[in-house]
DNA sequence: GCATGATAAATGAC
DNA sequence: GTCATTTATCATGC
């Protein structure tokens, strides 16, 4: 399969009872898997693939859970974050151009 | 063995400098006087960045790592949190 | 030695 | 799907 390995348990935080606190945005917390850094080897596969395209197909995500060792959703879930990251790093692009074009221009 | 070397090239943007000291100021005196909703608005985050000298996208960090560093230890940003309180209240009412 | 800014997984709104 | 965000981790400053 490759879904279904999601939903981990987790305590909940001290002090946060929701209606007691006046900073109601301190206590808005879901049971949420722990962040786990994904190794050198996956990372490189998941590069590659994104180096051909940046959306993947369902086929091609679900050889890739498989192969890496992931789930579906992390597979999917990766490629959303790389794809802003790949936006990121355009808009910055775009802006150090214009920074060395108006010593350049005219 | 290589590996070791790896991230000095894509990472290099990861260098990091600290902001000035005013800038701190600004974001801090923003985020104490909105605790109760300290999500700043995309044209409150331009003015904040234009103010501090730095992009917008370094304003959502800043942001994103005072709410949640600050929830982290409560007790121990209160101090701050009366510090800019105090700051406000001498420079609304002379 | 932690404080601090930036990035990498993971969630949720829309 | 995008995108702001939460959270842990990383890398640096001092």
């Amino acid at each position: 399969y490759g879904t279904g390995a999601d939903a981990v348990p987790s305590a909940y935080p001290p002090g946060a009872l929701p209606g007691t606190n006046p900073l109601e945005w301190t206590g808005n917390v879901t049971v949420r898997k722990k962040r786990k850094p994904y190794s050198k080897y996956q990372t490189l596969e998941l590069e590659k693939e994104f180096l051909f395209n940046a959306y993947v197909s369902k086929q091609k995500r679900w050889e890739l859970a498989r192969n890496l060792n992931l789930t579906e959703r992390q597979v999917k879930i990766w490629f959303q974050n790389r794809r802003m990251k790949n936006k990121k790093n355009s808009q910055r692009q775009a802006q150090q151009q214009q920074q060395s074009d108006h010593g350049h221009a005219a | 063995a290589v590996m070791i070397l790896r991230s000095r090239f894509l990472d290099a943007r990861r260098k990091r400098r600290n902001f000035s000291k005013q800038a701190s100021e600004v974001l801090n005196e923003y985020f104490y006087s909105h605790l109760s909703n300290p999500y700043p608005s995309e044209e409150a985050k331009e003015e904040l960045a234009r103010k501090c000298g730095i992009t917008v996208s370094q304003v959502s960090n800043w942001f994103g790592n005072k709410r949640i560093r600050y929830k982290k230890n409560i007790a121990k940003a209160q101090e701050e949190a009366n510090l800019y309180a105090a700051k406000k209240a001498a420079g609304a009412s002379p």
